[in-house]
This record gives C-alpha cells, sequence and structure tokens, in this order.
DNA sequence: GAGATGATTAGCT
DNA sequence: GCTAATCATCTCC
C-alpha cells in the first residue's frame, strides 16, 4: 500500500507534485494514527530556483536534508513558531522537495483537534503548511526520517482527480524570489473546503 | 558572538 | 485588512 521508493526518485518535481494529489499521507505518532489525502502541494526546484532554501546550491546543516536521496521527510521551523512539512524528492545531490500545504483529513481527527487544540473541527484545522503539521504531529525530530518507516509514510488508495479539478498557480508567501514566485509551482484541488488560500 | 529574517497563523479591527 | 508572536538558522564580524 505504501508508496514506492522509486515514486520519489523521479526529477520532474514539478510532475510529481501534481501527482501527489490525492495521495494519502499518514503519521503514527504517540501510538495514534493520523491522515487523509493531499488536497495542496508546492513545489521547490533544486538550485535554480530563489524561492527553495537549496538555491544556488546553498548546503548548510538545514538544507543537507533536501540533497539526500528522495523519499524521505524534510521538516523545518518556520517564523520560529510553524513546523513545515516536505517531502524530498530526485536522487541525491538534486535539492528538490515539495511542501503539503493541505490535507483532507480522513484518520484520526479527534486526535488532530487535541494537537490543534480545537474542540469544533473547522476547515483550517489542516489549511496551511503549519496547521498540517501540527495535526499531524510532525515537528523537527522526524527530519529526515524515511518516508517507509511506521511513524510517517503516503499510501495510493487510488484517489485521483482530473485535470478540470486541478488547479495551477505561483506559490504563495515568496515574494521575496523575484521573478521566480510567479512560477506555477502551486497545484490544488479546486473546491476542495481545505485548501489554504485562494480556491477557485 | 551579534543582528536580521522567514516556504505562517490566529486574532482583532 | 493588519499585525503580533517567536526562534532556529544564516550571514557577517
Amino acid at each position: 500500500m505504501k508508496l514506492a521508493t522509486e515514486y520519489y526518485l523521479g526529477t520532474d518535481v514539478v510532475a510529481i507534485s501534481k501527482s501527489l494529489l490525492g495521495k494519502y499521507l499518514f503519521t503514527c505518532i504517540d501510538g495514534v494514527i493520523t491522515g487523509g489525502y493531499i488536497v495542496e502541494t508546492e513545489a521547490y526546484n533544486g538550485v535554480i530556483d530563489k524561492a527553495a532554501h537549496s538555491y544556488g546550491n546553498r548546503l548548510t546543516p538545514r538544507t543537507k536534508t533536501m540533497f539526500m536521496q528522495g523519499g524521505i521527510a524534510y521538516v523545518y521551523l518556520c517564523y520560529g513558531i510553524h513546523e513545515m512539512f516536505n517531502i524530498v524528492t530526485s536522487i541525491e545531490g538534486h535539492p528538490q522537495a515539495i511542501l503539503i500545504r493541505a490535507v483532507h483529513p480522513t484518520d484520526g481527527i479527534e486526535a488532530m483537534q487535541v494537537r490543534r487544540n480545537m474542540p469544533v473541527v473547522k476547515p483550517t484545522i489542516t489549511a496551511g503548511p503549519g496547521s498540517v503539521a501540527k495535526a499531524l504531529g510532525i515537528s523537527r525530530n522526524i527530519n529526515a526520517i524515511s518516508l517507509q518507516s511506521d511513524t510517517l509514510w503516503l499510501e495510493d488508495r487510488g484517489l485521483n482527480f482530473t485535470d478540470e479539478q486541478i488547479t495551477t498557480g505561483p506559490r504563495i508567501g515568496v515574494d521575496y524570489a523575484g521573478e521566480d514566485a510567479l512560477l506555477p509551482y502551486r497545484f490544488y484541488v479546486k473546491g476542495d473546503i481545505y485548501v489554504s488560500k485562494p480556491n477557485r
């Protein structure tokens, strides 16, 4: 059921980002399984993408995870508050990653409510990258973990979206990246209530 | 060792 | 719509 390692080794991170829509993402943290299917992603394309941490082959203790072989998690802290969960793709030495911006929850919703301190389920429970990580219990201590592990994995359950259901557009929150901020590297499922930003 | 800053969110106006 | 919250990481001394 888990997606094979080969799935993550492709070098076209943009194509993989699109194909991730409808794939199921699960975590098992503290013995509780939580997850759902992915409805929003963004591609970060290696050394030539000004919006990516790895732009210009920048290799630091933080970004070295992106340079590893695909099929692992890249988790980091942003704005001092929010953890972000990414999927690393491509072969070793090619720093590509896909930011998971929104998930449509299917399993362990009560556990997510506890983690999010949200007594009533609202779409914002897993809308936005910081929210997804918190709801699924993802933190920096699982940075670089394998997606074949029993803590964090993806599944293909046969859910697929057509091109008519998928919208492509520029990424969110990367205005500092100049012209690269305009690249159509964001993909989301049209009309899904768990998608974070503009949704039409 | 110090200073600047961000792949954001929630809450208030 | 606007802004505070909050700290690991990176960049220069």
